[in-house]
DNA sequence: CCCACATGAGACACTCGTGTCTCATGTCAG
DNA sequence: CTGACATGAGACACGAGTGTCTCATGTGGG
């Protein structure tokens, strides 16, 4: 029977958010399958990280679409996104350290795609006097993604409860994000 | 001459920040010795890693010295910790995700030490009331982490300027953290 | 001046992960 | 049943990075 290549891929996710190290024989084992039967979906490495690259891209993309980032309060939308991203965020914690890795090399423009969404929600609540304008999108929008690989380990390491991760990262992004006179 | 064992260190330091998976080729070419010298110094490239993780340690608890944690408001000291952080931030942001590849082994003491130093910080901070409770020192402690990561990098690939570094993460850190009634 | 010592350059073997290949096995459809 | 096809297991060569060694050079102190 074929392979699932999405259970590969999602399994391949888990274990290389853990250790981003693992190795294709490793990746292989977590999957359930063979090292052979990997490297024939998956050319070599590099092909499996593009490939979690555009699961990745793809998951924000849809957690974003379910956030509905453009109805309502700003912060709101900023809830609502982190509890949709919320499963992602192991998968997006190994990719934000993966791409420190690349340094100047081809940057996947799907993710400067959806640095434009997150930065021009921020930049709605900014307009719409909702959020402090001395903290620029791009840097809230860094920094939520380091809160949400912050987060992630946090949680794989048991020093968070997943329970709280939705609660921990948007009250301290928002709190800082909001202005202080606001409820 | 004898080599300078500190400038190795910091030059290592500034590569691997750029580039974690860089060899020891590149990081004695970095320090301006040969492979054969920095073996000499450093018995191989963990014990490379462990000698940066000390002095990461080091400077850690030299800026916990100078910003004197257990004077005035609590959001004051935080301030004066990330200002006195600073400089190290990108050795941080390197040391931060290289232990997330070391999974269960033997992590250094020291880092549990300075989690201390400043989750009492924040301890401090919820008990004079400034900080607001919801939030737990353990994850204030990791998100700071986190901002400081994000931060560092944020500056070594132009998204933020550098004289922003300390502003930026001190007031979405410490707006989240603060009551909304505060200043 | 001369010796001790640190360094640079390069050679070498070794390990580890990778990518490719072959062959036996198993399974499903016709 | 039989053939097509996917898989598992293992062998193999290759490259990259590492750790060790030797030897020549150069510099500084006695």
């Amino acid at each position: 029977m074929a392979v699932d290549r999405d259970h590969v891929l999602r399994s391949a996710a888990a274990l290389l958010t853990r250790r981003a190290t693992a190795t294709m024989d490793e990746v292989a084992k977590a999957a359930g399958i063979s090292r052979a039967t990997l490297h024939r979906h998956f050319a070599g490495r590099d092909a499996l990280v593009r490939a979690l690259e555009a699961l990745g891209i793809a998951e924000c993309e849809g957690a974003l679409d379910a956030a509905r980032l453009d109805e309502g309060p700003a912060r709101d939308a900023v809830r609502r996104l982190v509890e949709e991203i919320e499963p992602a965020a192991g998968l997006l914690a190994f990719l934000y350290t993966e791409n420190q890795l690349f340094e100047g090399e081809a940057q996947n423009e799907g993710w400067a795609h959806i640095d434009d969404r997150i930065a021009t929600l921020f930049r709605r609540g900014q307009s719409s006097g909702e959020f402090r304008i001395d903290l620029t999108p791009a840097w809230l929008t860094e920094a939520l993604y380091g809160l949400l690989a912050s987060g992630a380990w946090a949680v794989s390491e048991g020093r968070v409860a997943r329970k709280d991760f939705t609660h921990m990262i948007v009250e301290l992004l928002l709190g800082g994000a909001l202005r202080r006179e606001e409820s």
